[in-house]
DNA sequence: GCAAGGTC
């Protein structure tokens, strides 16, 4: 029996399906795809079946300092273990064995990895090695027909980028997260593709942040040829000879303008005209990719996560693809005759068909593991895609069509003008030929109308307009522009880049789109500049990426690499020794910064978002023991201070995440005030002092207040709302006017309520509302009756199947606690105490 | 719990 190893399933089942021309069984292994066919099996891994990883004696970050990381063991561990299960069983019945991964790297690595797995069970069995560019009939026939060694140099090389990651990665991420006392969740991480392409980004802030703006001016008119008016601009040549249009300088400008201002006819002095060939786009990578769906508003995690479920769906090619070089096996004209007659594909691949010739374009990169992303042939009916991979689908099916497209054609036409010696241009254009823009829709063909003038013609001159302007500061990059960067830079791969972002979102380093740094982010890439410079900088990976082609060749073994690279580390924690309380200061402190809103009205200490430990966010003040001020966010998302400030109170606004509810909050402190948080009445009965309650966690100092929604609707609710809960209704109209007389039972004001002429005493809240559900339901709950249990409480408590007293004497207050979100077993107790 | 790289 043969067993043939591929790096997934999906090419597995490819391959499978040449090679048995469609005849093979599949099976399932623990949970692992199986296909078999005469006397052959084939299986796809999942990437990386095995993982690199310190020993157990190193997990604990605060027994171990960060320093004895770099000469520890570094092992290989499974990461997927039924794979890894699976591919023993079948090699202990194997006869010889095929790696055919990815041609690649990594793919290499992956075989080796597979390669040593099938070692462990079986000493002796053949081990070959196929390697093909694109998964086709006449690729994986002739790879099979001649079949080649394992690469060891090759893998070797991929194997010392994964320990020199880990050991720098680590050590740097535990030295950063000690300094500054962050163990849990919120580890201060640094690495060598994710820390540079964060210093891209400080750095642009840092360019943002420094930016003097200087004032301009620009002189417009408009020319006027036969009724028809068009747009020129005053230009004029600078110091080395260059047409320039912003004026530094205002006595200049105005004079420009005066004069202008004052003649009412312009002439004509000169009129070029070319035409521009608009070549049509390359095939797509996958960062290609990326940009053009960002450019139709996708983010770069969505838009690969859609091409995933299209690739897997078989409409697509893989999307994960450096290659701009369509392979020799795809044939244009056959691809197009697959969308013929479609309802809205159909017309564009028709006309492409009626071409000649068709010549598909090409970009630099030509590489051995996948094609360029491009349509299969197999469509989608509308049903079986959401909206959004039917957009992302025929965009990948027009960039295909473009690519075997015509050129466009622009005619240009410049206009120049003379005034008194002052000049005038207008810029037109024109798309005489619009070749792959018929067919690929997504880029601007707007045209600029200059009509045809000759030298010496008079053109009327009107509506001159002087504009002062200030230039800009850079603009930060975007998601897509970053990845593009991060590929100039070489660092990252097609599969990682978009993730990297993604990583820098969670470790809370970015925020927003397109990315700002956070103070936290500034502050790392501040210290990294300052004591380990080499992992921020690209230099790093372009090292990496020379000592590995070394050992690819057999210039240079994988010791000597990595022996070279943890010399470098040390000197680093050497350099490194006397900082720790330094570093983390400057950490903790930027941590502050980010969570900083602005100054507390109560005390002038700072106001931060906090996080309750029940886990949901609210306002609180640095002062705090001695400043209790809060203000309450709202319940659904997580916080993102924003850069805009309430003129107001001087606070920063915050927008809450919450995916496709996030939602602008604004200043809480304004929303505070609009929720009209009324008179304060007494202590909550829930989580207020000397509440009912046994449970003295619960004693957090919430007051019972009126309330009024931004839906209008009037309650009297707890200050610590959204932590806690407890709501008593109100009624909707009235003044609600607060007495001195007090419920001797709760201990709250009494309330009368005046509308229209004749007032009425509402009374104490809770007597009111106890009364109220009494009549409400006369069969009802008396739950009611007990102190501290609000509406929602009853509710909670009748799903969990309480609906009175005497079943929950009756209960056991540990299960209701474990089926009631929110109510602890303590507090059961208690009620069950007075019932 | 640390990285980056595969893949889902």
């Amino acid at each position: 029996m043969e067993l043939i190893i591929t790096e997934k399933d999906n090419a597995a089942r490819r391959i499978a399906d040449i090679l048995s021309g469609g005849t093979y069984d599949s099976s399932r292994e623990n949970g692992v795809n199986v296909y078999e066919w005469g006397g052959k099996r084939c299986v796809g891994l999942s990437g990386h079946v095995v993982g690199v990883d310190f020993p157990s004696e190193y997990s604990d970050w605060r027994d171990v300092e960060p320093v004895e990381l770099i000469d520890a063991d570094v092992e290989k561990t499974a990461t997927k273990e039924n794979i890894v299960a699976t591919l023993r069983l079948l090699a202990r019945r194997a006869e010889r064995v095929t790696i055919a991964t990815d041609y690649d790297r990594e793919g290499e690595l992956i075989g080796k990895e597979a390669y040593d797995i099938v070692r462990n069970v079986d000493e002796d069995v053949p081990i070959r090695r196929v390697r093909f560019s694109s998964i086709t009939e006449n690729e994986v026939q002739s790879a099979f027909d001649e079949p080649d060694e394992l690469d060891f140099d090759l893998a070797a090389a991929g194997e010392a980028r994964q320990i020199i990651d880990l050991i720098w990665g680590a050590a740097l991420t535990r030295y950063l997260s000690l300094s500054a006392g962050q163990l849990g969740n919120d580890f201060i991480s640094v690495g060598r593709v994710q820390s540079p392409t964060l210093k891209l980004i400080v750095d642009r802030e840092r360019e943002i942040e420094a930016f003097d703006p200087e004032d301009y001016w620009e002189i417009f008119a408009d020319l006027t040829k036969d009724d028809t008016a068009f747009e020129s601009q005053y230009f004029y040549r600078d110091e080395d000879g260059n047409e320039a249009e912003r004026v530094w300088d205002e006595a200049t400008a105005d004079e420009v303008y005066e004069t202008l201002a004052a003649r009412d006819a312009a002439t004509v002095v000169d009129v070029n005209r070319r035409t521009r060939t608009d070549t049509p786009p390359e095939p797509f990578n996958t960062t290609q990719f990326i940009r053009a769906a960002g450019a139709i508003g996708y983010s770069a995690k969505r838009a690969m996560s859609i091409a995933e479920d299209l690739y897997t769906a078989g409409y697509i090619t893989y999307p994960r693809t450096d290659n701009t070089v369509y392979p020799d096996d795809l044939d244009p004209e056959e691809l197009l005759d697959e969308f013929v007659g479609h309802s809205s594909l159909g017309e564009s691949a028709e006309s492409l068909l009626e071409a000649d010739e068709i010549v598909p374009t090409e970009g630099d990169e030509e590489t051995t593991d996948h094609p360029p992303i491009h349509p299969t042939g197999e469509i989608p009916s509308r049903g079986d895609v959401s909206d959004d991979e039917w957009e992302v689908f025929e965009l990948v099916v027009r960039r295909f069509y473009a690519t075997v497209a015509d050129a466009a054609v622009w005619e240009h036409l410049k206009v120049v003008a003379d005034v008194d010696d002052y000049r005038l241009k207008a810029n037109g254009k024109r798309l005489v030929e619009a070749g792959y823009h018929d067919v690929y829709p997504y880029f601007s063909t707007t045209e600029n109308y200059v009509p045809d003038v000759d030298e010496g013609e008079e053109l009327a001159l009107s509506d001159v307009a002087l504009e002062d302007k200030q230039t800009q500061p850079p603009r930060r990059y975007g998601q897509s522009r970053l990845i593009e960067t991060m590929e100039e830079m070489g660092i990252g791969t097609k599969s990682t880049r978009h993730n990297t972002l993604e990583k820098l979102y969670d470790r809370g380093y970015i925020e927003g789109d397109p990315p700002r740094p956070t103070k936290l982010a500034m502050a790392v890439v501040d210290a990294a500049e300052n004591y380990a410079d080499r992992i921020v900088s690209e230099e790093m990976t372009a090292q990496l990426e020379h000592d590995m082609d070394a050992i690819a060749s057999g210039e240079a073994d994988l010791s000597d690499v990595t022996d070279e690279s943890r010399e470098m580390l040390e000197e680093i924690f050497a350099n490194l020794a006397d900082s720790r309380d330094e570093i983390g200061d400057h950490l903790r402190k930027s941590l502050k910064d980010d969570k900083r809103l602005g100054p507390c009205p109560e005390c002038g200490e700072d106001l931060l978002v906090r996080r309750s430990r029940h886990g949901s966010y609210f306002i609180g003040c640095d002062g705090y023991p001695d400043c209790e001020n809060t203000l309450p966010l709202p319940s659904t998302g997580k916080p993102l201070i924003l850069e805009e400030e309430c003129d107001e109170h001087g606070l920063n606004e915050v927008k809450m995440l919450a995916g496709r509810q996030t939602f602008v909050h604004g200043c809480p402190l304004c929303k505070a005030e609009d929720a009209g948080e009324g008179p304060v009445l007494g202590a909550c009965p829930e989580c207020g002092e000397d509440s009912a309650t046994t449970d003295s966690s619960r004693d957090d100092g919430g007051e019972l207040a009126v309330k009024t929604l931004e839906n209008g609707s009037r309650l009297v609710g707890c200050t610590r709302y959204p932590d806690c809960e407890y709501s008593l209704p109100l009624p909707r109209r009235g003044e609600i006017e607060v007495t001195d007389e007090y419920c001797d039972e709760h201990e709250l004001p009494e309330l009368v309520v005046h509308s229209g002429d004749d007032p009425w005493e509402l009374g104490c809240p809770i007597c009111n509302y106890q009364e109220f559900q009494a009549r409400e339901s006369e069969s009802g709950s008396d739950l009611e009756a007990l102190d501290g249990v609000g509406a929602k409480t009853v509710e909670k408590l009748a799903d969990a199947g309480i609906e009175d007293l005497e079943d929950l004497t009756d209960a056991d207050p540990d299960a209701i606690a474990a089926d009631v979100e929110g109510v602890s077993a303590d507090r059961i107790r208690s009620w069950q105490a007075k019932a």
